[in-house]
DNA sequence: AACTACACGTGAGGC
DNA sequence: TGCCTCACGTGTAGT
């Protein structure tokens, strides 16, 4: 019984012996050495014997958790210590103190540097006014720009070979979101061309060789139904 | 008699959970003016016979510094938990805990929004400006293939005007990614081409029509850069 | 009644 | 020498 609080012990003040590497470095080392020969005091050199079995038995549980909570405390102490940077003193109130004084620094540093980024994204789309194409906004901006078809046609070349021809308004990441619409489909593309020369609209021009069983009518359809998926990603249950 | 002192310092801390009765403003106020305590009396209380001064006399300092000491280190966790937001439990551990978190939490706020700060104000005023938030919302595998170039070959066709040439191997999602590299250079494109005739390598042909100030090396060298930071996400904005 | 969380006084060591 | 900080064991509330 005594050996497992023997235990905890050497196992306390082994983690102590590390905390101590750590910082604390004069005290705790003396400290701990005073203790090394203070604590063996349940052990058998102690004459006091067991009278008392019960009060002795829950003042030891209770003195090795009072040891654990001082010891979860450092800990959160020393790891409070470590994400604080600059800290002059080792004292505890000195190490509470600076963590604070650094909440506020940052607090400080965050609504600065907010207004800051706020005032360079206002100034950023005041000098080019393009209103039909907004500028992103802060990550994870909701806003999806959908495709706009505005002419869509499909005519054979020759057998099983389709020229797909696509007009539809130029907005941000139209590219990359016809791109992925096409991807997706899992066409056998021949050659495919993206023409900006306009700015306001945006030519998408495709060379398409059709599987055994598929025809144009079919193709377009699913071109469209392709688009309106990704228009609203909402209905994410489809297979193609 | 001691009691009295007692029952103060134990509200001490029950103030916390409870009613401030005797806590809250005190508490800040004694926080800024530090030590200038309202608790510490040890004359009035004092019930013991001070026949022997020395001892008895340094014992009590002993015992209001301590006292204060105390005080203040408590002070001091109650104004951390202050400055805390979201503070689960009142325990003194768990307030550092939560302390911890909150730094952690506001260093990585920090990060992100100064590589958001710097993203804007390079896109602002330096010439390579790179958009690292496409739209990449697709629920595919997080494997990446990487674009492997081939061949890159740039050439004047007039006055700011460059055809760009490149030759890549295909693989999955290149055409998306090759359009995500070319929309983030935010370049002036006038045509597009992408050819996927032969089925191992794929064909992209612009013409870009440069600014005022870029030529085509610098051109060349923003294009490697930016498809070598497109295959290397992890590493943002710094390595260029 | 067992357990948690706290404040207290005390002794020890460093400046 | 005094002053400071610390960990310890203990008693005591609340759960």
């Amino acid at each position: 019984m005594e050996n497992i609080d023997e235990m905890n012990q050497k196992n306390y003040w082994d983690s102590i012996h590390q905390i101590e590497d750590y910082s604390w470095n004069e005290l705790q080392g003396s400290f701990t050495s005073y203790y090394d020969s203070s604590s063996p005091d349940p052990d058998g050199n102690q004459s006091s014997p067991e009278l008392d079995g019960t009060q002795s038995a829950s003042a030891s549980k209770n003195i090795v958790s009072e040891r654990n909570r001082r010891k979860k405390l450092n800990d959160r102490l020393f790891a409070l210590r470590a994400v604080v940077p600059n800290i002059s003193k080792m004292d505890k109130a000195s190490i509470i103190k600076d963590a604070i004084d650094y909440i506020q620094l940052l607090h400080d540093q965050e609504r600065s540097i907010q207004a800051e980024l706020i005032e360079l994204e206002s100034r950023k789309l005041e000098p080019m006014n393009l209103d039909p194409c907004p500028t992103r906004m802060n990550r994870s901006d909701p806003r999806v720009y959908p495709i706009e078809i505005l002419e869509l046609n499909l005519s054979y070349v020759e057998d099983k070979t389709v020229l797909v021809s696509l007009k539809c308004s130029k907005k941000r990441d139209t590219i990359v979101r016809l791109c992925e619409v096409f991807e997706s489909l899992k066409l056998n593309i021949v050659t495919a061309n993206i023409s900006s020369s306009s700015s306001e609209k945006l030519f998408n021009t495709l060379f398409i060789q059709l599987g055994e069983e598929e025809d144009m009518d079919n193709l377009k359809t699913k071109i469209e139904t392709a688009i309106k998926l990704f228009n609203h990603p909402d209905q994410t249950a489809f297979t193609m």
